[in-house]
DNA sequence: GTTCCGCATGAATCGATAG
DNA sequence: ACTATCGATTCATGCGGAA
């Protein structure tokens, strides 16, 4: 009888911690992991050149812990080293797919007010890859849960349409008369792309987070349904458990840093003032 | 005494054509290279798993006629072969650094309107790569030349620097940020990311390109300076050379096709009547 | 001459069908 | 089993004709 540690935050170096956990447990792992060189307190700031040989165990351990329905999003930038691009990341991706791994989809996630700066020879940098993976082709993907309104061009046709006629179909919908304006809604809303428009929060009063809270709520939303099991295994300050829990997802957070741990589950204290706690069996 | 073909398009494979050319003789290669299995007629239709071979003897010849301080942008993106993106370009990245090509820079141009389609498993593709090679750390780059006028969001960012940005700065310990962004007030253009956000033209009257003119225009204003040498050793229907001709840069188009080549010749009559023409020395 | 509307057209990908 | 071809899907854009 095994079990996982749903809805809480873990103290720990992952690597060892998901060696306790049972095969297949998992729907989804998102997660923004130490960069190489930075935070170099913790696991001792990984040199470019080991970070694919320090990453590789944990990622064998992440394959193990996913379900065959799950799906892998890692969110990462390669440093500039030496005035290059290191190549990390791009040999990171190699090894990961001899690991088992199917790299199904590199997602754009371009930081609309990125950190200013000039340099003589490059620009500030923008984007940063979310990497997707896959254990298998047949993961679960729910995208009618990330649709986007329709861009300006169609705003034209639809111009006619006063606002309080929009206000009347809307309240239409909550009175049970669904069908015409499900048709319309279906008109308005499209399919996003492989590009993420996501600002970078600073709003966080009391610690930067790796990435904002929209980035891993997309990916919940598209890559998981209700009660659903979300792993971050370099939580950090918890954004990723925040957002599972905020979209009724159950959430395991790693972080091997009890600062950041405390953090993170004094955050969601913060936020959700008497949540749940469960323990899910697995056998 | 070696000489340089100048403002011309060649038609012929651009290994073959390259080898007759001095080395240290272009300032800027700007291309899109036919990518893996498209174009079929071309190159015999490059299979995935066999392109990184058949590129790397080019970039070999590139490499050799780039100048010092030149600039490489390769613009290309890895077709999903079997559910999954595939890594010839990752791989190329390795074996052109091999080469001896510094790794400078990754680009990401955002193409808002891409092609549609939907599909269970995956969004519709928005985004390219524009891989910047470098011979030297020593290259040019003229970061004035695309300077963009000021976004929004820096404005309202700009109302609230004596508050948030000020604590930001002291408790992130970022040198620096303050005295920026201060410098900004009052200026109009500020430097752009390395994000482009162009829409592809599609549909056009003459030709559909492989990319839109603003692509290599926006590359050959940031690295090159008037009558500097612009090459693409895979002109297609001649874009680079029409940018190159326009910012009154100096252009040579080698594609293997004689179809294209008339094409490309074709619109720069059409667009440049009596234009330069011209034979520059090297010894 | 404007503005508005209709329509073709893409560096695509998947799944089914056929050899 | 493995490859080759084909239809269905889908949306932002520019062009051209109409009001």
């Amino acid at each position: 009888m095994l079990n996982i540690p749903l809805d809480s935050i873990i103290c720990g170096d992952c690597e060892e911690i998901l060696g306790e956990f049972p095969d297949n447990c998992i729907d989804l792992i998102v997660t923004s992991p130490p960069y190489a060189d930075s935070r170099k307190k913790t696991y001792g700031g990984i040199h470019p050149d080991r970070y694919v040989d320090w990453f590789l165990p944990r990622t064998a351990q992440l394959l193990r812990v996913l379900k065959p329905t799950g799906t892998f999003i890692l969110n990462i930038k390669e440093k500039v080293v030496g005035g290059q691009r290191h190549t990390y990341v791009i040999e990171l991706i190699l090894a990961m797919k001899k690991q088992g791994w199917l790299w199904t989809e590199e997602f754009a996630w371009h930081k609309k007010n990125c950190y200013p700066g000039k340099w003589p020879n490059r620009f500030r940098d923008a984007w940063e890859r979310c990497l997707q993976f896959n254990k298998t082709k047949k993961f679960h993907m729910y995208q009618e849960a990330v649709m986007v309104p329709m861009g300006d061009w169609s705003k034209t046709r639809l111009a006619r349409l006063s606002e309080t006629d929009k206000i009347r179909d809307e309240s239409r919908v909550l009175s049970g008369f669904g069908k015409r304006v499900a048709n319309w809604v279906g008109r308005q809303l499209v399919y996003p792309t492989n590009v993420l428009h996501l600002a970078t929060e600073c709003a966080n009063r009391h610690h930067s987070a790796a990435f904002p809270l929209a980035l891993p709520e997309w990916f919940i939303k598209l890559f998981t349904k209700q009660n659903d099991v979300v792993l971050d295994p370099f939580v950090g300050s918890g954004t990723t458990a925040l957002a599972a829990k905020k979209l009724y997802r159950r959430y395991i957070g790693i972080d091997i840093e009890q600062e950041y741990c405390d953090m993170a589950e004094e955050e969601l204290r913060r936020c959700f003032l008497g949540g749940r706690n469960g323990r899910l069996e697995f056998g």
